[in-house]
DNA sequence: TATGAATGAGCTTTCATTCAT
DNA sequence: AATGAATGAAAGCTCATTCAT
């Protein structure tokens, strides 16, 4: 029962790397199955399809994710809100870091699946948590004062959006930082 | 020499629509060349290969695209960075309705396109005009005085992800304008 | 145009062969397309899947029979039911050699097919045509008198068995004939 | 010994259940191995493989089915041959409903296994068995005037092919039993 | 002895590309 | 110049069989 739980963390580890390094369509069955030393045929003893086995990546990452949120967000009841942005910034990062992976984010994803069906409804689901993560946060600034009255759900997608492409460009960026790009959103440009 | 052009032209047209409704991968040649009204074998009379027509679609917005930015900088050579900015982020949407589609939006070619490395390099041209364009507004707000003195390529980047995403997430969000973004970016999040 | 129809023939005779030679399973489409003399994807050209041209042959077969049938018995519109079975067990038999084949029984067929849903309609579609011809013509012969008063449908499926089955076994019969065979149906064992 | 034999035959009885119901090809051995209860390993504990399984089957079935056939004849040593016949055919459809089965026809079986050179031959014995002994039941029947002088092998053919399809196309039979069906074979369609 | 996890040969099917017309 | 019939490499997936436990 262990060993069975294991290979399939493995196959799951070996596909996030292979799908995150060649992209989903470009990503062979058979290249997973070599990464996790494993043969063509047992990939699909754990995984009903190539399209399951993304859909299970995703989920978990998904799952993953929430736990980290919300232990996150407890962890932090008390403090403002601009901390608790950062935060969950912040996890994203870390995350990434332990996964070893250059990127799992939603919004980068939901381009590519954009023609799947199937998985697109499982980015959204991913997606859609950290939309509402980060409005709940933005609505407790705007009630406690911290923030000004803005519409909310469009500052959330600028939000996430300037921190996935910050991720994407970041070659061309000096002193790149979660503090750096927050504190960017919060006092805004303006001189 | 007229109609070898417009024939090419006519089969860009078609394969732009085809690859931004369906994705790069998922467009078939065959399906271009229906959308086109031409035979299959014809697309190859003018391409190379689907990457190549790819890659002079691209090449041929990022010049339109240049086209059009030079022109309206020009024209604004005297207002503020901030009508600027509006501008640029303006022109890419009325781009986007003239050549009736549903993104060419960088940001996102990248993320479907990193493992083409003929693809990623057109795309990260066109990447790099936008990212050098509003570069230089936001150096030029700088130093007369209308933007405080941020760090003007992580700024670039926020910029172009919050508009990206914005456009990827815009279900959810209700009465969505480009002021209203940039009005964001600008004043930020603060109360 | 006529090529393509030509082709399309070319595969569904050549599909024929070798289906009839290895049984549904056990043929590959590269084998018929080797037979055909002609690349695996062009079978595809112009049929959809493996099954489809098996339903396209079945029907082709079934087309072929019925308007053989038709014309027989418009012939012998004036003469007795047993010069009619006659003629369409001939009809089969001549069918076969026409088309190369070592058989496309239907009562066979039946027992192969039991377990492909859309395979098995198109064979009960040719089963049943024969059921019913041959029906009407015991009917008429009850009528008429010649024959006694049987159980029809019965009757249909052992003439249409035994004319099978002697297919199948016929290394070991001597003197075969169609005509043996009828007597012996239409006669009984009784002394 | 006593076990390994039971459970031999435990797996040749699921085999048998799912082969009828599914058909060769389409059988899985791991779907033997659940029907049967066990682990997928344990069938080729017992059978070489797929195809010797089968055969196994085949053998069983026949011996089972020759030794039901002689202890009925010498137990109508002394009546007539149409008494005979029909309980050769009633033996059959006991048979069946014994081991659970839609069918075993060698007739259908024949249609199905023309190319596994392996399986053909196992089914070959079973149907010459079948074949010799309706024909010495029907010699003997002709020697004892019961029935007329016909071709002897002929007929065997017919009459199992006869009882074979009926079989098949039983669903548009109504009253059909083996009396009726011998009586027809009997006496003939002739008025 | 019994197992089922692991395997890879082998299958169907797709589609970018070629090339004879 | 334009075509679309022909192609075969390549990919996802299945399943009989093996073998370590």
């Amino acid at each position: 029962m262990r060993d069975k739980s294991k290979k399939r963390q493995l196959i799951m580890e070996a596909a996030l790397q292979v799908f995150v390094e060649h992209g989903y369509e470009k990503t062979k069955i058979i290249d997973v199955a070599r990464t996790a030393g494993i043969g063509k045929g047992t990939v699909y003893e754990y995984f009903e399809s190539k399209e399951a086995l993304f859909c299970c990546i995703l989920e978990e990452y998904c799952e993953y994710y929430k736990e980290g949120v919300r232990k996150i967000l407890s962890d932090l009841k008390d403090t403002g809100c601009q901390e608790k942005l950062l935060s969950v910034i912040h996890m994203e990062e870390e995350l990434k870091d332990q996964v070893h992976l250059k990127s799992l984010n939603p919004v980068q994803l939901m381009t590519e699946f954009t023609n799947f069906p199937g998985l697109k409804q499982a980015i959204q689901v991913m997606l859609k948590f950290k939309f509402d993560t980060v409005c709940e946060i933005l609505n407790e600034g705007v009630k406690n004062g911290e923030f000004r009255s803005v519409n909310i759900p469009l500052a959330t997608a600028a939000l996430m959006g300037a921190s996935s492409a910050v991720d994407l460009i970041s070659d061309e960026i000096q002193d790149y930082t979660d503090e750096n790009l927050l504190d960017l959103m919060i006092h805004g440009l303006k001189a």
